[in-house]
DNA sequence: GCTAAAACGTA
DNA sequence: CGTACGTTTTAGCG
């Protein structure tokens, strides 16, 4: 939208003081202090404001101007002016001179003259600078600006805290206040400033004011006819006529004061970059430095280049020569493929190899002659030759499909764009290229010009194909880069990456299933599907569509008018919780049949979604995705084995359907008991809480007898159980409201539990709350192997937004650090499996559990290895513990 | 045919 | 007013 023009110079002013208050007001001053005690979200604001405007508008030209304490010309015109303001809060006051600072390490200039305000300044300015041609941004909290909105003159305005600017020009103060910027100023005058006590008419708004100007064309004018005015409004303006005069006269602001420096002296300067350090280290601006060298670094130059390169299609039995010449070094080769991939098989129809430099080769694999597939099979699997390639799991699956290894991958560029900033929804090629490397995913512009227009020819394909294997050979050293700078350069090399050999192996197993056990269910859920659907009919006394939360909050509450619950965005909730509620309160019988409805039609919909999904082998294969989660965990689609039921029986009778396979002994289940609890315990090093642990007794029995000072003997399941949903609850942010809700107990009740539980375990809130501290100042969380989580929204001025964000702080180094344990558990059980030759072999992997088919006579072996690989992957206070079961299901196998 | 919202399954 | 996911269904859009 807005085009960077270098030819065409950009001023842009702002208003410091009044910015500076906005962002006190705005952010909570409790979240912005330094460990010295040195209040900051005034300066944090303001930077943050200037961080944003800087990368946006790009200007060439900048100033800061602010007030003086000295009185001004409009004192001397009307003492009265800004009379009755509040005393400057001294948490304010004292962050000025910070806010200087930080304008003097970026070299950007600020003004100020005796006896003039900013805004009289930044009108100078602009209307020199529109004098000179310059197009002027003006950043300021005070409306009086707008009067100097023009052609090339445009206000940004805050509006809601620090975070949106509201982009002023003269359609839009036409807009807003029904006056074109040239009459702002007489608008303002007849509705008045409170806070510069200048009173204006009473009972007159910008409404009224606005109707008057438009009426009478300006306010000389109306001033001139101010007898023909009827009404109240007529009388107070004749009453007020001299209030409404001075404020004309106050408000205007004065375009020639005498200033040091024009705006060609006003050029954007080199940034002090060691003095940024040292300022924003100890300001505790981490997050905000990194912000500011990103916009720094944003200065797009028209990424219009392309990727040249040079392109061969060898011909039969060529290959092993070429990939000798130019695939043979030290230098990682980019792969690209074409195919499709997906339930653990796939299928390649092209295949392109380019280092960062030298020519790239195009292959078609339905072509390719013995020889050359041997050759191609010889370097794809020689892990001497190292290769990158973009999302390599799918290709991989693909490659093995047609009895070809992968070796030698030593990177992943959606894989390493996923750990540098997981919380991306995708990581498309294209992207990247842009971010990373400033160029287009595309070949550079032929002399033809014709290059990738159609992309329908056989040589545009290749040609396409070869640009993105180069791409992904310069992206992945770019990526390598700035993963050593975020410190997450091992994360990727030792378990992401060689997890996704793993992953892909436990796709293409995928797991057996007993069909006819899910054609019983179907049919059996299919048939409560529709009594219970008759007794809901009945019990209201007409058909509805019991899946339309719509029809049934039609009937719930506008037919059978039983009592509103929580509100949901258009209307009311019927979810299982309320109408359980309701149920209880009111035992309508219509309740019953709508909640037991959802029970099995929800089953059913889940046996009936797996049926097709089984191959001819009798097995499902799910996919797993290593790049969506924003805490690091896997998630499985397609089907999604990691949402199996198993909390009801009927549930769990779905989980029988999943067996071992033929020629398998039995499946094996192995999980960690309490991890995340464990990691808690772990990162916060609170004693009490590790000893609970491993006093080896039960840990919430342990944790609650501590609580309510009695012996663990007089633990019952009731003081048990609050206490358990306060261990869990902790690692979510659980707030004492939430506790009163899950516990159903007063909030008041609540709070003492927690501060109770508090009392015991002092070590837990701590860590708990510096967490937050840290993430805030550093703009992200840590995970025991690294794996960061950004999460910018800890500074945000907006309140739910900040508080989300903070449960998100609390949770991702606990949730991410358990999802690093599992890795490098899975990893280490398949090492250990291929090291001892087992021809045993892990299928799925459920968060916190490890599903394996156990080969015959293999199950005292397997589940010594999987114990010890899996409780060894990390050295914890509280130590890792793996409980397994066995079984020919996975129901059975549970525990 | 697409997207959003609601509901609900798991860790 | 407790985190992280994926799927299904309906309903509204064009």
């Amino acid at each position: 939208m807005m085009e960077a023009t270098p030819d065409k110079n950009r001023l842009l002013l702002l208003d410091g003081h009044s910015l500076a208050y906005r962002a006190f007001f705005a952010l909570p001053l409790e979240n912005f202090s330094t460990v010295t005690g040195q209040p900051t979200n005034a300066v944090f604001g303001f930077t943050s404001m200037l961080i944003n405007v800087l990368r946006d508008e790009r200007p060439t030209h900048i100033a800061v101007c602010f007030d003086r304490s000295e009185p001004t010309f409009r004192h001397e015109q009307y003492v009265e002016y800004k009379a009755g303001r509040r005393e400057t809060p001294d948490d304010f006051r004292s962050q000025m001179s910070l806010i200087f600072e930080v304008l003097d390490v970026l070299r950007i200039p600020r003004l100020s003259v005796a006896g003039f305000e900013a805004d009289d300044l930044i009108a100078t300015l602009a209307t020199q600078g529109a004098g000179l041609g310059y197009e002027t941004l003006i950043v300021t909290g005070d409306r009086d600006a707008f009067q100097l909105v023009g052609e090339h003159v445009t206000v940004l305005y805050p509006v809601r805290g620090v975070s949106e600017l509201s982009r002023m020009d003269p359609p839009a103060v036409t807009q807003k206040y029904g006056v074109p910027p040239e009459r702002y100023r007489e608008l303002a005058a007849l509705v008045g400033e409170t806070s510069d006590n200048l009173p204006g008419v009473p009972g007159v708004g910008p409404k009224t004011a606005a109707k008057w100007l438009i009426k009478y064309g300006d306010l000389d004018t109306l001033v001139a006819h101010v007898d023909e005015i009827k009404g109240k409004a007529g009388d107070n303006l004749r009453e007020h006529l001299g209030d409404v005069l001075r404020n004309q006269q106050i408000n205007k602001l004065d375009c020639a004061v005498p200033l040091e420096a024009a705006p060609p002296q006003l050029q954007m300067g080199q940034w002090d970059r060691e003095a940024i350090h040292t300022l924003f280290d100890s300001l505790e601006f981490r997050a905000l430095r990194e912000r500011l060298y990103a916009s720094l670094s944003a200065v797009q130059p028209e990424a219009d280049e392309g990727f040249e390169v040079d392109l061969t299609l060898p011909g039969p039995g060529e290959l092993a020569a070429w990939l000798a010449e130019h695939a043979a070094g030290p230098d990682r080769v980019g792969v690209a493929v074409t195919g499709s991939w997906g339930r653990g098989t796939g299928e390649l129809t092209g295949v392109a190899l380019a280092s960062k430099k030298g020519p790239a080769v195009h292959l078609d694999p339905a072509a390719l002659v013995a020889e050359d597939e041997q050759a191609l099979a010889g370097w794809l699997a020689d892990p001497a030759r190292p290769k990158a390639l973009h999302d390599v799991k799918g290709p991989a699956l693909a490659f093995a499909a047609r009895g070809l290894t992968l070796a030698g991958v030593t990177s992943d560029t959606a894989l390493a764009a996923y750990l540098a900033l997981p919380g991306q929804r995708t990581f498309d090629l294209g992207d990247l290229v842009l971010r990373y490397l400033r160029r287009e995913l595309r070949g550079e512009a032929d002399p033809s010009g014709q290059l990738t227009l159609d992309g329908s020819g056989e040589e545009e394909v290749a040609r396409d194909l070869a640009v993105r294997a180069r791409a992904v050979a310069e992206l992945a050293d770019a990526l390598d880069r700035d993963l050593e700078r975020r410190g997450a350069a091992r994360l990727l090399h030792e378990v992401e990456l060689p997890l996704v050999q793993v992953l892909a192996e436990m796709e293409r197993a995928g797991i057996a299933v007993d069909v006819d056990h899910l054609a019983g269910l179907s049919a059996s859920l299919g048939g409560q599907v529709k009594d219970v659907e008759q007794h809901a009919h009945t019990a209201v006394g007409r058909e509805f569509n019991l899946g339309s939360p719509k029809q049934v909050q039609q009937v719930l509450f506008d037919e059978l008018g039983l009592p509103k619950t929580k509100r949901t965005k258009t209307g009311y909730t019927t979810d299982s919780e309320a109408l359980t509620n309701l149920l209880v309160s009111n035992g309508h019988p219509v309740l019953e049949h709508i909640l037991r409805w959802r029970e099995v039609a929800k089953l059913k919909s889940i046996v009936d979604s797996l049926m097709p999904m089984v191959d001819d082998a009798g097995r499902i294969h799910t996919t797993f995705n290593q790049m969506i989660a924003a805490t690091g965990r896997l998630s499985s689609t397609d089907p999604n084995l990691q949402n199996i039921p198993i909390r009801t029986a009927e549930g769990r009778q779905i989980r029988e359907a999943f067996v071992v396979g033929k020629g398998y002994e039995c499946l094996l289940t192995a999980d960690y008991s309490q991890i995340e609890l464990r990691i808690m315990a772990h990162l916060s090093g609170d004693e009490a809480l590790i000893d609970a642990f491993t006093s080896g007794a039960d840990f919430h029995t342990i944790t609650a007898a501590r609580v309510f000072d009695v012996p663990p003997e007089q633990v019952d399941g009731e003081l048990r159980s609050r206490i358990k949903a306060m261990n869990y609850g902790l690692a979510y942010g659980l707030s004492p409201f939430g506790l009163s809700q899950q516990l159903r107990i007063p909030p008041d009740e609540a709070r003492a539990l927690m501060e109770e539980y508090f009392q015991q375990f002092g070590g837990v809130r701590d860590y708990l709350q510096d967490v937050v501290r840290q993430a805030r100042q550093d703009g992200y969380t840590e995970t025991i192997l690294g794996r960061r989580r950004y999460l910018p929204d800890l500074n945000s001025d907006n309140r739910q937004r900040r508080e989300m964000a903070e449960r998100m702080a609390l949770n991702a180094p606990i949730q991410g650090s358990a999802a690093d344990i599992i890795k490098v558990a899975s990893l280490r059980v398949d090492r250990a499996l291929r090291e001892r030759g087992l021809a045993s072999r892990m299928l799925l992997q459920v968060h916190d559990e490890l599903v394996f088919e156990v080969a015959p006579g293999e199950l005292d072996e397997l589940q010594a290895l999987a114990r010890e690989q899996m409780c060894g992957a990390y050295e914890l206070r509280a130590p890792l513990d793996v409980s397994m079961g066995t079984g020919r299901t996975w129901q059975d196998a549970g525990h």
